[in-house]
RNA sequence: GCCUGGGUGGCGGAAUGGUUUACGCGAAGGUCUCAAAAACCUUUGAGCGCAAGCUCGUGUGGGUUCGACUCCCACCCCAGGCACCA
């Protein structure tokens, strides 16, 4: 073969590979196992997206590059393909989910074969497949029998353009993820996890764990936890008492009056005391019907409505106050009531301001300075206490605690976080394992009778009766209590989307494995993950689900570590003209067209060239000519040398420095400096050809090899060679080999560049300063002057100080 | 409002205290060709100058330093996330 034709040894070597089985991993006998994972993709569209391709390639030349270092690295692909995203895109379609996902899986699959890359296909799995979600069904159940799993009426968020409940995690800004409909707020009953459980651990744990920093801490954020107190406030005329959490009970003194949640059921209970029931009530109907969104738009001007008749007592100063509720206080984060401190508090000052309530200052910045001023705003700062009785002149921090202690508050801390609502009103999903019996009661199905099969219906679409389509459905619905044999029915509701992706790296080492999940030995093996690259977008949905039910299982002796993932690593977001790709705006690129024209080890290499794999880029389609005419030219280099063999001693310093920066550039994923390394070795060997060696030209195709898998296989071929290039050994460089002979040494004056000398390496100050200020340029700048001062840096430069 | 990133040629980006703009794209000129494409070679931050060369230049304004894209302070802009969480 004489000229490169992209697709015609793409093709070959993919046969020739898989004839061979080179990237096949024995799983039970795999002596240096690493778990090399990639966030598997939802085959929700017809093919593969850019993006797709660009993460799979990042995570692939990780792959690539660890089984050159020795490693024998399992790399599995499979679909997240049940779900709300491939149900909406059949729906669409008008055609059932199941052969829509069906038919978009072959064609991911097609996709995904062309890049070349390790996937294991014989450990390929699909979680709408019967064999899988058995055991999605599977750890259902042992979350249900642990009691981590349980059913509850509560407020939820219901999205009316999808027609089911969605979990705290998929609202963004009062809106739903999937399709950005305004959230409405659905008292239901549904299925949670109790992930709060683990609040903590899910924190602490962050500690241990070597993931992208940015990563950590939206999931810090997002887990949010609160250090402060529990306090009570007795209600006059009653036994009552409200109890409030604080972070601030150092302001105790400054509270002035009492906030509940106008849901709050306190408020019936003081009903016979509340003289303007009526107006309450209006209130609360009025918040009843707001949106989350509406109530966080309405709060630019807070409202609210004075319980009269209720007078709470603040256990600090004794002082009556009164009680109101408002909805900028919400019912699902602490205890549903708060106690308003105006003066150290924006919201509450703001509130305060309005209804005409007193603001008492009790925290001054100027202290021991008596006068505090006037404020115009709420003061939220830290300082020392006034007004406070006993407590005036104690700093902020310790009065927090001594606070608690006066009033017989507790320490405590509270959570961002809520328990995951897995229960999804939808037809394409893993049926919950739960049967109801009017005699038993809520029964789970018995491990032996899973799976439970979601059936083939016709009538697929969301109805909107807040029940799944499954619920019309009587051959599924009734059925047998496994207890008493008596009618019973299922229930209806599928799980999260996101259950089916918090295990899936489990499944996959173990994917044929019948007695169970997955097998112990294997699990033992491989797991936890070694390396995980996924998107930014999945910081606080599935990396923390994965995380809990990994915890879940450690605590059911189901594994043996807690954490999932050794190593996490996040890879940019890949734009078109600067905004993000979407069907709407038109500016999704699809990859198959550049791997006719230029083959994917051209789309492979230009995706990572792009940019750091942290930062992505901007996909442009005239910079991918660059990297093929650098392909074009390692081949007709080749091509050269195979024909006429180079008598060169070659080029060593190049070729070890080309080794050291490449090898460390892949380590830390700086993929496009590595590649840039490889263009100048490149124009290095051809700007010297009759100094190359034919090593240089076998190194250059080894470096290339974890980036472009085809070309370099075909020249590696072409020069002789039997063995796959994939199995050499990553090349090792000298470190002395690495120093250069001669350095360009910086002449500097004042610290600006007044000349570049070549010198011998390792020169010494001494020597330098003598060369420095003998030459012309440098004394024609000093003018005759002596240097005040004179800074060497070794190798680099010197710099007079006149 | 808070939390993350980020702001460098015509463009993607490189350099994390020491030559600003590596590598690539684009552009201009040339070689080859009847011609074009491809390939190859040269030039390419701005301004001044015949030239040697000089001055300016990394969002803005200050500071530290012999020396700042890099460190510190204040601010502006862009992207993403969170948001009445008491």
């Amino acid at each position: 073969m004489e000229q490169y034709i992209p697709e015609k040894i793409e093709k070959k070597w993919r046969g020739v590979w898989e004839r061979k089985k080179l990237w096949k991993v024995d799983i039970k006998k795999a002596k240096r196992p690493y778990y090399n994972l990639m966030m598997f993709p939802y085959p929700s569209a017809e093919g593969l997206h850019v993006g797709n391709v660009y993460a799979f390639t990042g995570s692939d030349i990780h792959g690539k590059f660890q089984r050159m270092q020795g490693f024998d690295v399992f790399e599995p692909m499979g679909f997240d393909a049940f779900g709300i995203h491939s149900e909406n895109f059949a729906i669409k379609k008008g055609v059932h989910p199941k052969v829509q996902t069906a038919k978009n899986i072959k064609h991911f699959t097609e996709q995904l074969k062309q890049l070349g890359s390790l996937f294991a296909w014989d450990h390929a799995l699909t979680t709408s497949e019967p064999e899988y979600y058995k055991w999605t069904q599977w750890l259902f159940l042992q979350l249900y029998k642990a009691g981590l799993a349980y059913r509850a009426k509560a407020p939820v968020d219901w999205c009316p353009s999808c027609k089911t409940v969605l979990a705290d995690e998929q609202v963004i800004n009062g809106k739903c993820e999937r399709c950005s409909s305004e959230v409405l707020q659905k008292e239901t009953e549904q299925w949670f996890f109790k992930i709060t459980k683990y609040a903590d651990r899910l924190l602490k744990n962050l500690e241990t764990i070597d993931w992208s920093e940015r990563t950590k801490i939206a999931q810090k954020n997002w887990i949010g936890k609160s250090e402060g107190a529990q306090l009570k406030f007795p209600v006059k005329n009653s036994n009552a008492k409200i109890e409030v959490f604080t972070t601030r009970p150092d302001t105790l003194f400054g509270a002035t009056y009492m906030v509940l949640a106008p849901e709050h059921k306190f408020v019936d209970e003081l009903k016979a005391q509340i003289v303007n029931w009526g107006e309450v009530q209006v209130y609360r109907d009025a918040a009843k019907k707001k949106s989350e969104l509406e109530r966080a738009e309405f709060a630019k001007e807070k409202s609210g409505v004075e319980l009269k008749g209720v007078r709470a007592i603040n256990p600090a100063s004794k002082e009556e106050i009164p009680v109101f509720i408002a909805d900028y206080v919400l019912a699902s984060y602490g205890t549903g009531v708060i106690m308003a401190v105006p003066a150290h508090d924006e919201r509450d000052f703001e509130f305060a301001k309005k209804y005409g309530l007193a603001i008492t200052i009790v925290v001054c910045p100027h202290y021991p300075e008596k006068t505090c001023p006037i404020l115009d705003k709420a003061y939220v700062g830290e300082g020392h206490l006034v007004g406070s009785g006993q407590f005036d002149g104690m700093s902020s921090e310790k009065a927090r605690q001594e606070i608690t202690k006066f009033v017989g508050g507790e320490k405590t801390e509270r959570y961002h976080l809520r328990d995951w609502l897995i229960s999804r009103q939808r037809y394409w999903g893993p049926p919950i394992p739960i049967i109801y019996c009017a005699k038993c009661g809520t029964v789970p199905v018995p491990e032996k009778d899973l799976p439970v099969k979601l059936p083939f219906v016709k009538e697929y679409r969301p109805e909107g009766t807040g029940k799944s389509p499954l619920a019309s459905v009587s051959s599924f619905v009734n059925t047998k209590c496994p207890q008493c044999k008596g009618k019973a029915e299922r229930e209806t509701d599928v799980s999260d989307t996101f259950l089916d992706s918090a295990w899936y790296f489990f499944r996959y080492p173990s994917s044929d494995y019948k007695k169970g999940p997955f097998d112990e030995g294997i699990t033992k093996k491989w797991l936890p993950v070694d390396m995980y690259i996924g998107g930014q977008e999945h910081a606080v949905l599935h990396l923390l689900y994965t995380r809990f039910i990994t915890m879940v299982l450690h605590d059911l002796g189901f594994a043996d570590f807690e954490e999932p993932f050794k190593k996490f690593r996040a890879h940019g977001l890949l734009t078109k003209d600067g905004a993000k790709m979407s069907k709407s705006k038109g500016n999704v690129v699809n990859p198959d067209e550049y791997f006719v024209k230029y083959g994917a080890d051209t789309v492979r290499m230009y995706l990572m060239f792009i940019g750091p794999l942290a930062e992505a880029g901007d996909w442009s389609d005239k910079g991918i000519v660059g990297i093929f005419r650098f392909l074009n030219r390692v081949w007709t280099l080749a091509q050269e040398m195979k024909r006429e063999k180079p008598k060169g001693k070659g080029l060593e310093t190049v070729r070890h420095k080309t080794i050291k920066k490449v090898t460390e550039d892949i380590q830390n994923l700086r993929y496009n400096t590595a590649i840039a390394v490889l263009m100048e070795y490149l124009n290095e060997i051809l700007g010297k050809k009759t100094e190359a060696s034919l090593e240089d030209l076998e190194t250059l195709l080894i470096l290339l090899a974890p980036f472009a898998p085809h070309v370099p296989e075909e020249l590696w071929n072409q020069l002789g060679h039997k063995d796959s290039v994939h199995n050499q050994p990553w090349p090792k460089y000298d470190p002395k080999l690495v120093q250069e002979e001669k350095i360009r040494l910086v002449v500097q004056i004042n610290g600006k560049v007044r000349d570049i000398i070549e010198v011998q390496a390792g020169i010494s100050e001494q020597e330098a300063k003598e060369l420095a200020l003998k030459n012309e340029k440098i004394q024609k700048w000093l003018q005759g002057k002596l240097p005040k001062r004179v800074i060497f840096v070794p190798e680099r430069l010197i710099n007079i100080v006149a």
